[in-house]
DNA sequence: ATCACTTACGGGTGACGTAAAAATC
DNA sequence: GATTTTTACGTCACCCGTAAGTGAT
């Protein structure tokens, strides 16, 4: 039988070409390693290694030996990862979004149905939504399309809607709605963990800059001591701290407006009915 | 770090259900298992087990577990089964054939041919040759038909035909030639290691009898002795110690003759160039 | 009482570190 | 002399076995 620690030192030999760079990288002592290899050598019963100068060097059988010895640490790393992550999932939701509107409301009420769980949320693009839903690092995600795979099911649940906010004394203030291109051009004061948002700004206003800050409170003070125009959602304005000295004027484009699905696994689908049944209901009644 | 004893426990255990069980197949004690699936929960930091009344039982996380034991575990087996049989396949040459006969004379011109290598040679059926040719257990083999797969190269070597051995004063001693339907039903002597040829018999002898012996001289003697039909062939009648007592009267079907290829991989054709050139040779000068 | 597992304690293997030597550049 | 590997030796971790204890049937 071949321990592991064998396998890992082997891999480092592989990996950084000598005794002597692999054992720093392990922390332990050279001659330990130089023992380690002979047995692994004597273990199999082929040598493993061929004296070029004075380094030694992997042969054929080596080569072949590290292969799989990267392969078994692989496996062993990838085992624990799954198995922590299967049980950190059994004990808690973690919600991902593509956007943080979402995130405002929907905790509280998962935390109300799954009360013996820790509820979780975090916003990331897409790709890393589905990738992280597939490998159970989510157990709900929230998107602004349905993902075409069979394998997830989707509810809806709700949409959110831009606003331009802006300073009583602005020249548009008057309006009761202004289109993307009105105000194209133009500077903006931005929360910067909007997630998928931030595609349609630079979509819809490639001619405007987004001045960038990822501290909402922080924020918050800069708006209030500025006259550059900034964006809200109907969202965002039910957030307690909103500032009411400002005005919120609806965006005329269609694109202003996105809806979201809530996605889980199908696998999963049972465990989260109720979930999807408390959001047809909301549904319902707004 | 999960070191192999673990992952190995680990799996006795999911084999054989209880830590009792498991010990005694890993003739270990029972504590000793006990701690080591105890370290192997700590190490994870998952839970493994659940107590199902007095006896402990693999939960979700545990079952997981143990696949990614047995996966790992193979894996550990099979690259030290890779490499020796790699490493061995450097040294040696295993010809392993479909019938004996090409095996009197061939190892004797390898062993001529690559001196520094040591030739062994096993008769097998076809499945079992082109299975371990894959997977370089043998280096050649020889087959009655050619292999359809690119991946193998083939070159003839030889023929072999079959006669029937009779004693002088059997009724048919005096023709020049018999078909296997003239002589079926009757009994007869035969070498039981005969490899494809086993399949002939059957199919052109469906009503005879045959009676094996797996000991070539003691089937010399018990045939000597017997005035019961047996069989020989061109090759195996050029073997010290064939019986001159009786006649060998050719077979006149044309399935009495079989044609043979002899085999390798594509990937080592070079190495065995030398070899198919010599049987080019001996194929021009019979 | 029997069976399965857990806890406690002592012993021996072996993996590691230190020190020094050998080999190659 | 600098670098890399090998050899020699002492130490300590840890894996195992024995023995006693707990809980379930």
């Amino acid at each position: 039988m071949i321990e592991m620690y064998l396998f890992e030192q082997l891999d480092a030999v592989a990996k950084y070409g000598t005794l002597v760079a692999a054992s720093e990288q392990l922390h332990i002592t050279q001659p330990s390693m130089s023992r380690a290899m002979k047995k692994l050598e004597e273990t199999i019963g082929v040598p493993l290694f061929e004296h070029k100068g004075n380094r030694l060097e992997l042969n054929e059988y080596g080569r072949l030996a590290a292969e799989y010895a990267r392969r078994i640490l692989d496996s062993q790393e990838e085992m624990v990862i799954r198995i922590r992550t299967l049980e950190r999932s059994k004990r808690t939701i973690l919600l991902g979004s593509c956007a943080p509107g979402p995130l405002f409301e929907l905790p509280s009420v998962l935390s109300s149905l799954y009360p013996d769980r820790t509820i979780s949320t975090e916003v990331r693009n897409e790709e890393t939504l589905i990738a992280g839903l597939k490998q159970g690092i989510y157990q709900l995600i929230i998107l602004n399309r349905k993902p075409d795979n069979p394998e997830i099911i989707c509810h809806p649940c709700g949409t959110e809607s831009l606003f331009f906010s802006l300073p009583k004394d602005h020249p548009m203030a008057g309006r009761n709605s202004i289109s993307f291109a009105e105000m194209d051009g133009e500077s903006f004061l931005m929360y910067s963990e909007i997630g998928v948002w931030h595609e349609l700004h630079h979509r819809e206003m490639p001619n405007s800059r987004f001045i960038l800050q990822d501290d909402m409170s922080a924020l918050r003070e800069v708006t209030r001591a500025s006259s550059l125009p900034a964006f809200v959602t109907d969202l965002s304005m039910r957030l307690p701290g909103h500032d009411s000295k400002r005005v919120n004027i609806p965006i005329s484009d269609q694109s202003a407006t996105m809806s979201f699905w809530c996605c889980c696994m199908k696998d999963n689908e049972k465990r989260y009915l109720r979930w999807f049944q408390a959001l047809e209901r909301e549904k319902e009644t707004s």
